[in-house]
DNA sequence: CCATAACTGTGTCCGTTAGACACAGTATAT
DNA sequence: ATATACTGTGTCTAACGGACACAGTTATGG
């Protein structure tokens, strides 16, 4: 897409870097690197100067080789990223360990991913659209399925539940992501404050709410409170169904 | 970031193209063009090829002029892309003729985002991270906030309730994205049930759960089902409160 | 023990991208 | 009529992802 059009890959390559293992012929001169150090260069990069930093280039220069080495380990830049993605996530969090049922468990893992995508900003904006998923994506979606297992949700309502906990997770964390430190309410508060200032009778319900935010105090509970409307929906549900 | 390092220009010129009104000094030849038109010309490319296809060569081609002469009208690429966006969005819809409370026009709002996320699924790439806020987004948010303005909610969670809204249309508009056709339930229970085929000892849960859903064959309830979650959620909370 | 074959990393090249800048043409105000 | 402000164009650059040929390295088969 973007320059020189690319390698017509597709999502095969995608697929066989993440989930296939190293065959590993023998012959040859030892391989230096690997797509694991690869892609963890490529999360270091990323964390500190952002998605748009990662450059083959300035992966290579860190690794200390040339800019093609990294093609003998990774098929291309999508593939490298999609890789990113999944090592970044790291393994799913054990919730068995998690006591309470269903609900202290859910709560734990959508947190737990509110943090993965705080500590990882760049997985906003490079997780986006249809992709392959990872096995430590998918380890993570079981973990999430299997804390409900127990309930009398069927299957497909399992996987409603969470994808409406993945979308509040990262919808929040889209909007607490970058100005250094603002936290949610505040960055959001206020950025969009500014806007409305001066322009009251434009969006008179918006000032009178961010008024009566202001003068609250309470910040930084959107997480928290949409964890809290979601799961007390799912709770309804649940004893609506027994 | 990206190549040649760009216009240090800041989030100023985005704000500037988005809410300043162009002055129009008189003298010279007329303008051929609007920032209003090149934003159409975008999304139009961006409708058809995608995000990635959306270079200043290629709108100016299909404008009719060179690239460099976009430059007039727009700063940059990322002012470009922030006025498709909020030329995309359109009038927010007017909620006030929805009859029956807050409950039908929030869903009612949700439903229209979501649809503007399919209609546009580039918006989905594009607007990541923290950005300027354009009058029409800033509109739509008006309108949900105006419809939870009767409630007992508080100015934040009033916000809060919203933020939670347009992650689960975003989310789930991501999902039914791409693969021409494909519907939410199918897209994401097939490529999630093709990783899982022959894994169902690693993935066991998710495994039952997609034979579930797959056997009960409800598909595309993933939307409604979350808006019903919270705003059930939701309006168990406003009945708390009074 | 040696030759072959497979594998690795490097250098060079290409097309495309966003943007800078100087220039020529045009329409209005004085 | 002339100066001034504005428009669109052509040319240039640094950086990007990726193709490709090549030289060096190591295990394996004879």
């Amino acid at each position: 897409m973007t320059p020189g059009q690319g390698t017509q890959a597709g999502p095969r390559a995608a697929f066989e870097l993440l989930w296939g293992q190293r065959s590993a012929g023998k012959r040859g001169p030892r391989p230096t690197l690997s797509a694991a150090e690869i892609a963890l260069a490529g999360i270091a990069v990323a964390d500190a100067d952002g998605l748009g930093a990662v450059t083959m280039q300035r992966v290579a220069d860190d690794l200390g080789v040339t800019k093609m080495a990294l093609y003998r380990y990774v098929p291309g830049k999508v593939e490298l990223v999609a890789l990113m993605i999944d090592t970044g996530m790291g393994e799913p969090p054990r919730l068995a360990e998690v006591a309470g049922g269903w609900r202290p468990r859910l709560r734990a893992w959508a947190l737990g991913l509110f943090e993965l995508f705080q500590r990882h900003p760049w997985t906003l904006e490079a997780a986006v659209g249809v992709r392959v998923m990872g096995p430590n994506e998918l380890g993570w979606l079981e973990e999430a399925v299997a804390a409900l297992a127990g309930t009398s949700l069927d299957g497909a309502q399992m996987l409603d539940v969470v994808v409406m906990l993945v979308g509040h997770a990262r919808n929040l964390a889209q909007q607490t992501a970058r100005p250094s430190g603002g936290s949610t309410e505040q960055a959001m508060g206020e950025a969009i404050a500014a806007l409305v200032r001066g322009r009251e009778d434009r969006f008179p319900a918006l000032a009178t709410a961010l008024r009566s935010a202001a003068a609250s105090g309470a910040q930084d509970q959107a997480l928290e409170f949409g964890f809290d409307r979601i799961l007390d929906g799912v709770e309804l549900l649940i004893a609506c169904r027994a």
